[in-house]
DNA sequence: CGGATTTGACCGGCGC
DNA sequence: GCGCCGGTCAAATCCG
């Protein structure tokens, strides 16, 4: 089973470097006349109203790799002809044209190959990680299968962050004993995890200036600006050094959620105990405190109040990863607040940015829903608001085997999950998304342009990235729960920091 | 009886 | 230093 596991770790792992090879095709493959089409042959190749002899022309410049400039010598090269004709100096111009766009092209593609290839440094450290874990775990004392389940859970966090290790790793930082074996209970986060999140945290993490907390929220959100004093949970300081102090604010980000409902707390899929509650200033409604049990020691906790300003309105903020399986109920949420929350820790909030996350609520359903990001309170949240929704009940009440939460990236990632191949027991070795590439070939277009135009796409890609892996576990009938109190284990991602609330 | 909830006490951060 | 506040703990209580 261990090996299984492995197995297919690094298989995604090398999947993800045929991502890579294949991606690079793109912008190589002119050179490559075995292989289909590439993006720039469709480009010029679609301008079927032109004459013959401009696609003659269009396919000498394919032929060459678009990646060096010599496509260029040969238009230069042509174009310096003095004894040509007005249609030769016709054909220049579009030539000129034409190469302006190559241009242009070549630098889209520099662009797409340079992310790639941090895509794929952050993976190879990755693996690197894994590599060492795994063997550190052959070499101790053998654990029980309740460890080896979270050292998938651990697999799949490295994932995402193979995706983007940056939001990866301030995502995870809520994870309870990861840096310090003494304290970390039997049952939870093997050693292995230890030395990836160990390492994870070298990493270096973008800073967003601690600047004064400022409220881009109404009043109803007080809840979620509040939540920043945490701390104190002495188990999880104590896994905290010295090097880590600084950068504690990011791994505090939360996703708020606000929602209409009369219920007194949704069912989000995973499983709560509350353990306090009280009354907050400036809001007559209590508010409820609750950490998640479906996993001894998992560290993710929300909070639950109503708006004080419409009541029916209901906020929760989520905090924390989740270190062991979720339900298929839980991981669509999961990843929409993972997304949101790595979306938020990528960087490219500075400072107070109170607006509609285009990139991320351009593929909710619901237009009306917007994420507002709050990057300069003292923890960076983002809100989430789904107060709008024509019918919120529809999601927040959904049936878990179809979840139908109405966030992004959820549906996408459903395809890659139905596929044959995804549910085969190993995992193709042909990256996920090429794969998808094989029955959806407009969703490797659409995740590309999302990657180059949003670069914070990389870490909600990451979320669903872990959410598939998630179910996919889930759906190979390794029915482990990571807690035997639990309900049905899942995954999420441990990975995926902060997780949905519906509420 | 065991697990979940309630609720007052406690602690740490922060502002004055 | 003091008080306020948010967050957590843990004993008491409730509930299935």
């Amino acid at each position: 089973m261990e090996n299984q596991q492995q197995r297919r770790e690094f298989t995604f792992l090398h999947s993800g470097d045929s991502l890579r090879r294949n991606s690079n095709r793109v912008v190589e493959n002119s050179v490559d006349h075995d292989k289909p089409p590439i993006k720039e042959v469709d480009f010029f190749s679609s301008n079927n109203h032109l004459p013959d002899h401009q696609k003659r022309k269009y396919e000498s410049l394919t032929q060459f790799d678009s990646s060096i400039n010599t496509g260029l010598d040969l238009l230069s090269s042509s174009s310096g002809n003095p004894s040509k004709t007005a249609n030769d100096e016709k054909s220049n111009t579009e030539r000129s044209t034409l190469q302006v766009e190559l241009d242009r092209l070549n630098e889209e593609n520099r662009k797409l190959r340079n992310s790639l290839g941090q895509i794929t440094k952050s993976y190879n450290e990755l693996q690197g990680q894994l590599i060492l874990a795994m063997q550190k775990q052959a070499h101790g004392s053998p654990r029980e299968q309740k460890a080896e389940l979270n050292d998938m859970s651990s697999l799949i966090m490295s994932a995402q962050q193979f995706v983007d290790p940056r939001s990866s790793a301030a995502l995870n930082v809520n994870e309870p004993s990861i840096s310090n074996n003494e304290t970390q209970e039997l049952s939870i986060s093997p050693a292995n995890t230890s030395e990836i999140m160990s390492k994870e945290r070298e990493r270096p993490m973008i800073k967003i200036p601690a600047g004064k907390q400022i409220s881009s929220e109404d009043s109803c959100d007080k809840t979620s600006q509040s939540w920043g004093a945490s701390p104190k949970s002495p188990k999880f300081d104590q896994t905290m050094n010295e090097e880590q102090a600084p950068e504690a604010p990011f791994r505090k980000a939360r996703v708020s959620v606000r929602a209409r409902s009369e219920a007194p707390l949704i069912s989000d899929g995973c499983q709560w105990r509350k353990y306090g509650q009280k009354m907050a200033k400036g809001n007559p409604c209590p508010r409820a405190y609750y950490r998640c049990t479906m996993a001894v020691g998992c560290p993710v906790r929300k909070q639950v109040q109503r708006c004080a300003e419409d009541r029916t309105i209901l906020i929760t903020t989520y905090e924390g990863n989740h270190n062991h399986p979720l339900p298929p109920a839980a991981t669509a949420m999961a990843s929409t607040t993972s997304a949101a929350a790595a979306m938020l820790l990528s960087g490219s909030t500075t400072s107070k940015d109170a607006i509609t996350t285009s990139g991320f609520t351009n593929s909710l359903p619901y237009a009306s829903t917007v994420a507002t990001l709050s990057a300069s309170a003292p923890f960076p949240t983002i809100t989430l608001d789904l107060t709008h929704s024509p019918n919120p009940m529809q999601f927040l009440r959904g049936p878990p085997s179809t979840p139908t939460f109405p966030l992004p990236f959820h549906g996408c990632f459903q395809q890659l999950i139905r596929h044959p191949m995804y549910l085969a027991p190993k995992l193709p070795t042909v990256p996920a998304l090429q794969f998808g590439q094989q029955q959806h070939p407009s969703m490797v277009e659409t995740v590309t342009a999302a990657i180059t135009s949003d670069p914070n796409f990389t870490a909600a890609l990451a979320a669903a990235i872990s959410t598939i892996m998630g179910t996919q576990k889930s759906n190979d009938g390794n029915n482990n729960n990571v807690s035997g109190s639990g309900g049905p284990g899942s995954p999420q991602l441990p990975q995926s920091c902060t997780t949905f609330s519906t509420n």
